[in-house]
DNA sequence: TGCGATCTACCCCTTAATAGGTAGTACCTT
DNA sequence: AAGGTACTACCTATTAAGGGGTAGATCGCA
C-alpha cells in the first residue's frame, strides 16, 4: 500500500522552496502539505501537520537549521527529517547527525540523485551526499581516535613524560627532569605514541595541551 | 627624626601574631597599633589606625591575603604592606607584587633578616626574601617573552605555518598544505623559532595551542 | 613458581628536525 | 636606482627523534 508521502518545507528563500515542490511534484508519492519560511514557523506547522518528511534548510537566519533540528527532536516530532544545504562543512555534518537528521542533502546535488537520497531516506536509511561520505568517515575514525586516547591507560611513567611533552620539553630535559636516561625517555615515547596512535611528539604535544593533560 | 613606625598585623594565626609583636617589640622604632585575625577586620582597622606598615598573612580562611591587598589598595590605604607566608609558589609571589604588595616575606626566614627586609621596605624599597628573587626573575623573564611572543610580527607565512604547527603537522605535511618545497618549510620554522625565540617546533607547537592561535 | 606488566637501558638504523650559509625573485619604499 | 622585506629554494652540517630489537630488575597476581 504505497501512501503518499506528506512533506513540509522549511527554508527562507522562496524560490527553493518552490524548485522543491516541483521536484517532489513530479516525482509519484509526494504531497507537499506545508511550507515555513523559518524555524518557528516551521516548527508550529510540523506540530500541527505531523508530516511524514521534513526538508530543512540549515542555514537560515533567525533559528538556524540546527536549532530547529534539535528542537523538533525535543518535541518528539516523528517525521523523518532531512537537511538540506549549502555546507560541506564536516562539523556540520556532524553536528546535524548527532542530533537526529536522518539525512544531509547537498543544494547542488543532482535533482534525480536528491530524490534517490529522499527515497532512501523514507526507508529508514539516513541519507548522506556521496560526496561528504567520506568527510563523515574521516570525521568518525578521529571521534573514535579521542575516545580512544581517553580513555588509553597510560602507565604513570607515560602520564609523567606526556606531561613534560605539553610542556613542550626535549628528550634530553625530559631526562634530566625524571632523572633516567635519554634511551628510556625515548622507549616510553615510542609506547605511548603507539598506545595513543600520534604519528609524532608533535602531535602528541599539541593533543595533550588542548585536552589540558597538565 | 626617627618617628616610630605603627604597625598593623593580620593573621589569623594568634602565635604567629604574637611572635611578630614579639619580634617587633625588641627591634627599635616598631610600635604594634593593632591586630587583626581576617581580612575583614584588618580593613576595618586599617582604614581607622593610619598604620605606616601592615604585616598580611597570605594564606587565611576567609578572605585571603590577596584579596585583602586588593580591597586595602583599591581602598587607597597608602601604608607599605607586606605579605607575610609560607607559600614559595611563584604565581603567589607575581600575583602579590600585581596587587601592589610592598614585600613578600617567607614566615621560615630568619628573624634578624625578616627585620632587615621590612626595614628595607619601609625605605621605600620592595622586600623579598632572598630565595624567592630567582623566582621572580624566571617569572619576568617568561612574562617578557610572552610579551614578545604576542607582539612579535611574524610575516604571513610564518602565521600560517605557526597554525600548522599547532595542528602537529611535520614539515613534509606542512609543505604539501602549502604548496611549497620542505626546505622553504624549514626556513620559515626556523625564522619562527628565532623571532619568537623557541628552542623547537614542540615548544612553539604547545605555545600556539596554549594561546589559541587557531 | 611462573606469567605479565612496568621500568629501566642499551643496541642498530632511518628519518626528521635544526642551524648555518647563499641566492634569485618580487614588491614596496625611500 | 638603491635598499628593505618577504618568499622561494637550495647547499652544507649536526643533532633530535622515531622504530625495531633484546634484556635485566622488580612487583604483583594467579
Amino acid at each position: 500500500m504505497p501512501t503518499t508521502t506528506r512533506v513540509l518545507i522549511i527554508d527562507d528563500h522562496p524560490l527553493f522552496r518552490r524548485g522543491v515542490s516541483q521536484l517532489l511534484g513530479l516525482a509519484d508519492g509526494f504531497e507537499i502539505v506545508g511550507e515555513a519560511a523559518s524555524g518557528q514557523e516551521g516548527i508550529e506547522l510540523a506540530k500541527r501537520l505531523d508530516p511524514d518528511l521534513i526538508l530543512l534548510d540549515l542555514n537560515m537566519k533567525g533559528m538556524n537549521g540546527l536549532e530547529t533540528l534539535r528542537t523538533m527532536r525535543d518535541l518528539e516530532i516523528d517525521a523523518r527529517i532531512i537537511l538540506v544545504t549549502v555546507s560541506d562543512a564536516p562539523e556540520d555534518l556532524i553536528a546535524a547527525i548527532r542530533s537526529g537528521a536522518d539525512g544531509y542533502i547537498l543544494k547542488d546535488n543532482d535533482p534525480d540523485d536528491i530524490l534517490k537520497l529522499i527515497d532512501s531516506a523514507m526507508h529508514g536509511k539516513t541519507a548522506i551526499s556521496p560526496e561528504l561520505t567520506s568527510l563523515l568517515a574521516t570525521a568518525l575514525r578521529e571521534e573514535s581516535l579521542v575516545e580512544q586516547r581517553s580513555q588509553a591507560s597510560l602507565t604513570e611513567r607515560e602520564t609523567a613524560i606526556l606531561k613534560c611533552l605539553a610542556g613542550g620539553m626535549s628528550n634530553k630535559l625530559i631526562a634530566r627532569e625524571l632523572d633516567i636516561m635519554e634511551s628510556t625517555v625515548k622507549v616510553h615515547i615510542r609506547n605511548l605514541l603507539k598506545k595513543l596512535k600520534f604519528r609524532s611528539r608533535v602531535e602528541a604535544a599539541v593533543w595533550a595541551v588542548a585536552n589540558q593533560i597538565h
